[in-house]
DNA sequence: GCGACAG
DNA sequence: ATCTTGTCGC
């Protein structure tokens, strides 16, 4: 079973999760992965419009050949809503049960959200890998803060996210001629290297494969197809 | 005060 | 996030 750190409580208001990220944030360290990574693992979650039950799953793949080497799923309830800058408050909880049903620990994990591209530089992925305790970092579907000018079109291209002259992520091709995704660190990982991993969990499709298949997995777990 | 706003 | 089929463009 895989084990994380409980840094501290999720029971809190909006105004307390902001309050605990201005103190967290200090903690998050961007630097190089200090091993080559061998796996990788992709984490989301589901719900069914207006409800509050959550699907959450994890599926962690190898780098080499991205194949499926174990994956977990569990139910289980929101206890926060969606604000948006909040998110990890939503999501982490539940994505902390899939976590402890996993029988191989990942070597990296990326979040479906934002890393340090956001407001208080600690977006999911960062708080995510706080509590992980290892190199995190997310890959996001479109901006939370940030501005940048277009990528080329080409896939492996890329221009850097700023916001209060920091340099936050990186909107990445990974596809061409498509919309390009978010990158940026999480913890305990540098913005190159996100980079890199991103481009190369390729599987032929502008979402990279960690986690488009735990999208699979919630959805099919939430449909009671798992 | 107004608009923006990950999933 | 979720509700949903066909359709336009490369």
């Amino acid at each position: 079973m895989a084990e994380y750190i409980p840094l501290h409580n999720w029971n809190l208001s909006a105004t307390e999760a902001v309050a605990l990220q201005q103190q967290l944030r200090h903690q998050i360290r961007i630097e190089p992965l200090t091993s080559q990574p061998k796996t990788i693992a992709g984490c989301d979650i589901s719900f069914n419009k207006f409800e509050e039950t959550v699907y959450a799953g994890i599926v962690v793949l190898r780098l080499d050949t991205l194949e499926t080497i174990d994956q977990s799923g569990v139910i289980s309830k929101a206890t926060f809503p969606y604000i948006p800058g909040l998110l990890s408050f939503r999501e982490i909880p539940a994505l902390l049960d899939a976590w402890q049903q996993l029988q191989t620990v990942p070597d990296v994990v990326m979040f479906d959200g934002h890393g340090t591209a956001h407001p208080r530089r600690i977006g999911i992925a960062s708080h995510g890998g706080l509590f992980l305790n290892r190199p995190t970092f997310g890959c996001g579907k479109s901006v939370l803060v940030g501005k940048y000018d277009e990528p080329a079109p080409e896939r492996g291209s890329w221009s850097p996210m700023r916001h209060h002259n920091d340099i936050i992520g990186a909107a990445l091709r990974t596809k061409n001629k498509v919309n390009p995704v978010y990158v940026s660190p999480g913890h305990l990982i540098d913005l190159d290297t996100a980079i890199d991993l991103t481009l190369r969990c390729d599987g032929g499709y502008r979402i990279p494969e960690p986690t488009r298949r735990a999208h699979n997995l919630v959805n099919a777990l939430r449909r009671g197809e798992a």
